[in-house]
DNA sequence: CTTAAGTTTCAGAAATTTCTGAAATCACTG
DNA sequence: CAGTGATTTCAGAAATTTCTGAAACTTAAG
């Protein structure tokens, strides 16, 4: 298993990025090696097209499953495992935004949800502002709950509107809102 | 500087959050100490309002303020440095969405660019699959663009469509685009 | 039941990141 | 321009994360 200069590239890349993406390096590698195989991959192909240890790539795929980013495949009469990432782009971007979402942004509104129920601490600045940001996560999830809800095609429209949008959404809804603050 | 209770709990728990946004448990901890205060502070401060070192702080600081998070201020005879964060939670949004695309996602458009550039590798299953995700980050990065150019008032306005949205992007665009894939 | 192929787990090694205290730098004041 | 208060830098210590090899486990076949 030798890889190509563009997948070795490539995979290096992601690699590097990884910790960036809050990935470890050898799962970048392992994703990114996958992303570009026409073929499903064993974990043994893995190991030894980034010289890895076998342990290492079976920790790897362990979390890119956690992440919902790989999906397996068998092939009769062999019991190894293989895998392969979605082919739908679109359907790898819903993935990335619904787990990143439920790590790096749920467990935060539980938490200021459940300093909001303590009640009065005798801080009122902090309390606002707690409330404030709590409002702002729950507008924007909200917004990500419709987003997420619409089909690929239209999702492409809205994204390929361009400068329309802004005519769009005054047309829609009538008066802008009042502003209660300015930065 | 003592904490009061609900401002340890939010500055811990942005501690611990911190590592999944990229940032150490310091920043975090800072930042939810600055976010929290309705006063500016200065190094000092937060030094022992965290109990953590001074230099550690200075880095903390140096940091938050490469991310463009936190505003400089000063005071009349007091030639410290004192640190709020914006007032309006609506910029720090879109500072947090600007960075986060300049670390994480401009890094590698520049990449598959360049890859592409080196002509045919010989790969033809990679080579496509580079172009797709490339012509998708783009697109993204488009309607980021203008979603960025939108003022808050109509973004709030956006935001809280709701179930209306996909009526309105039909009504908008005519038909919808032919799908060429299915996932 | 035994064997063997495949996979996972886990304790420690290696690498990386974070944090500290001391020293250096900076910049204002008298 | 010396002195002082504030801040930054930096080398090493501490903590955390990642990676490996060996052992344990799982499952299917003979």
């Amino acid at each position: 298993m030798t890889l190509t200069p563009l997948q070795q590239e490539f995979v290096m890349h992601f690699g590097e990025m990884g910790s960036r993406w809050g990935i470890n390096r050898t799962v970048g590698q392992i994703y990114a090696l996958l992303f570009l195989s026409s073929e499903p991959l064993n974990a043994e192909q893995i190991t030894d097209g980034l010289s890895i240890s076998r342990s290492n790539t079976s920790m790897g795929l362990k979390e890119l499953q956690s992440w919902n980013l790989v999906r397996l495949k068998h092939f009769q009469g062999d019991r190894r495992d293989y895998f392969t990432t979605p082919e739908d782009l679109w359907e790898i971007v819903r993935i990335l935004i619904a787990e990143r979402k439920k790590r790096e942004i749920d467990p935060t509104l539980t938490k200021l949800r459940q300093l909001e129920m303590q009640g009065p601490a005798g801080d009122d600045y902090a309390e606002a502002r707690i409330a404030e940001l709590r409002e702002l996560i729950e507008m924007m999830t909200g917004f990500y709950d419709e987003m997420e809800k619409l089909e690929t095609e239209r999702l492409v429209k809205l994204m390929t509107f361009g400068s329309k949008i802004a005519g769009l959404i005054d047309k829609a809804g009538g008066a802008l809102p009042t502003l209660t603050k300015r930065s």
